[in-house]
DNA sequence: AATGAATGAGTTTTCATTCAT
DNA sequence: GATGAATGAAAACTCATTCAT
């Protein structure tokens, strides 16, 4: 979480004047990624999160407005985080293929350091639908456009469209769950990512 | 929600002995869907549910131990009937592939129909991770079963491992989570179903 | 507090349909209107009441939505209770002045036995403004009735209008608060309602 | 609010020095008037006052010990400010029934001016008991001053007592009430006043 | 079996007041 | 004097669960 709070705050005109405020601020949103991950949004007290981060329960509502409001924050700001994982991992120009698999194995080892990104995320779907909703159209959305690009690069065949981006999404996400936050380790995120690659390039069919 | 309840009752051992048990514990099921559906796990409460069933409060507790008790039976319901309605389109023997996508397809169209399972199965998670985890391990292991049989029968390139079977999967949730139940009908069951069909096929790559 | 909880009870679709409820519900409106009475509002609690009452906490939301709705519950109460004390001591015939004589005794008795009742309906004009107005203006309404019938009469001058019943409300509920609620028996009911009967009519002024 | 700042000050030992000061302590007694006046007592908050006031939230705590104290001052004030309009309007030499309705009438204009008053006086009663009885007390003793000097010359009737200034006083409260704070001017504070003052001199009695 | 009243632990939220800068 | 962050006690309210009838 290493930027966000500028934004944040904006959106919330609690922002800190003084630098004491700023570093308070930071340490309820880091203390409310931890909570929330390890208890889910319901089981997760605001007493709790003041607690972890060693302030007074009324701090809190110097930065929020309600346990809504920093939840709706750490969401966005989780969000942001897992498309700047990948951005950074797309710095050099490469064939279109290679670029999906160094975007998803980018993720996977994001995920495998943020587990806690899953809960908060899937758990949107119940706090804050939109932003749920928001989050995945904005994935879906950028990877259409990774796709269209391969097709004019004559990479791909023709005729991708919007649910070819999904279903990569949802191959993403699922191996996301069982490889990142699932498993031990028994297989890295490059293995992982060399597989779904290989099926996404060219399917499970025998080639005749 | 055709059936279950015989089930149910027996993981309760509160199993209903007359009639007018049987009907108070059918209304009751169909109630906690409904309200789990629209208001998730933690706004619905018993006494919506109670409510909308059409009895008292306490009577309740004479079917279910306690709120997760019912929740956790409506997800087994729940996870139950979506794999049998993918079991009951592969009555024929079909072409591995096929196969896939007649159960895409099924999917599909029992998710249109069953908006509410997103919403019980994913708060899952959160709820019952238990059951939330077992539910995809049960899918994943079935498709696998299926990939192992089609690459038998010469259908699949070989080596498909488990993690194909979870990249299926996710395709499958994530285009019923865009198409079933965030759609307004835009695209039809079966033209969703031959799209990923065609992907989980050849890929995407252009073939030289 | 004699009647009412039917009324009050159907306001709020709460009502008891069992004996034991009913009981409940009686014991929440005395110990309101003791704590309101004695700490006003704001200062009373929802566990005094309760404590007061002798049932638990969460029993009143049984009966109640909110501190509000007692308080609401019990303006109404108290005001129909005064408006009931007046009407009970002008059953029979009498001439217009014994009546404003006969009403402004049995007020002030009644405020006496209930001196809570300043309290509570002075606090209405905080808590609950139209009450409080709509209290004001029903007995205003009563008391120009009465002018103008005792107009009507013969017995009262010509002319008399609104502001008129506004004077006399006001004087009976300041002489009220004076030698009801503030005063510990100096004067007695009769005495002031006498005294206020002379000032009614024929004013204070020398005659010539 | 033209004077008492001097008066106030002196009340808290915490009389500003500076020319500065004098002005933050006038911009918070003129907001706390406004707040106080809108809100109540309970639902105005210091924070909403030093906002309103411009100043920051510390800096109330340098002109006042607390929300009381502010609230008292401003009893005190406005109390002092009905007294002294009344006073004003009493200058020269005049009949005795003369000074009451010139004194009503100025009581009316005043209230007209400065709504307020009602909702802070009122709220007395509950936040600072004293204050309240000792306005009211000290009203009625200028009133039977009054009465008595009426008599003595004799333009009143003999017999007049505390329970005259009592009634006197309740009529121009309501009259108040009804015609400068719930009215729209439909009837001028000069008419109220000449009405009352009627039923003052005559009462309502048909004369034999 | 059914009913609905009773219970009370637990949580969010507010805000007067204090304090460090 | 001014600022604004920090504090924590206090209170309303919710609701799963129990219980008497």
């Amino acid at each position: 979480m290493e930027r966000g709070e500028q934004a944040i705050a904006t959106q919330m005109d609690k922002t800190p004047r003084t630098d004491r405020g700023r570093r308070t601020l930071r340490k309820l949103l880091d203390a409310a990624a931890a909570e929330f991950g390890e208890n889910g949004f319901h089981e997760a007290s605001i007493s709790a999160i003041t607690a972890r981060a060693g302030v007074a329960l009324g701090s809190f509502y110097t930065y929020f407005d309600s346990k809504d409001a920093i939840f709706r924050a750490l969401v966005g700001d989780m969000s942001e985080a897992v498309k700047r994982a990948a951005r950074e991992a797309l710095t050099e120009p490469m064939p279109a293929l290679d670029i999906e698999r160094a975007a998803l194995s980018a993720f996977l080892r994001f995920a495998t350091e943020h587990k806690e990104i899953y809960r908060i995320i899937d758990e949107a779907e119940f706090v804050d639908p939109q932003s749920y909703r928001e989050h995945y159209e904005t994935i879906a959305e950028r990877i259409l456009e990774r796709l269209r690009e391969g097709e004019k690069a004559g990479e791909y065949k023709s005729g991708l469209e919007e649910a070819h981006a999904w279903a990569i999404m949802g191959m993403n996400v699922f191996l996301g769950l069982r490889y990142a936050i699932w498993s031990d380790g028994e297989k890295s995120p490059d293995d992982v990512a060399r597989l779904a690659n290989d099926l996404l390039a060219s399917g499970i069919s025998k080639e005749k």
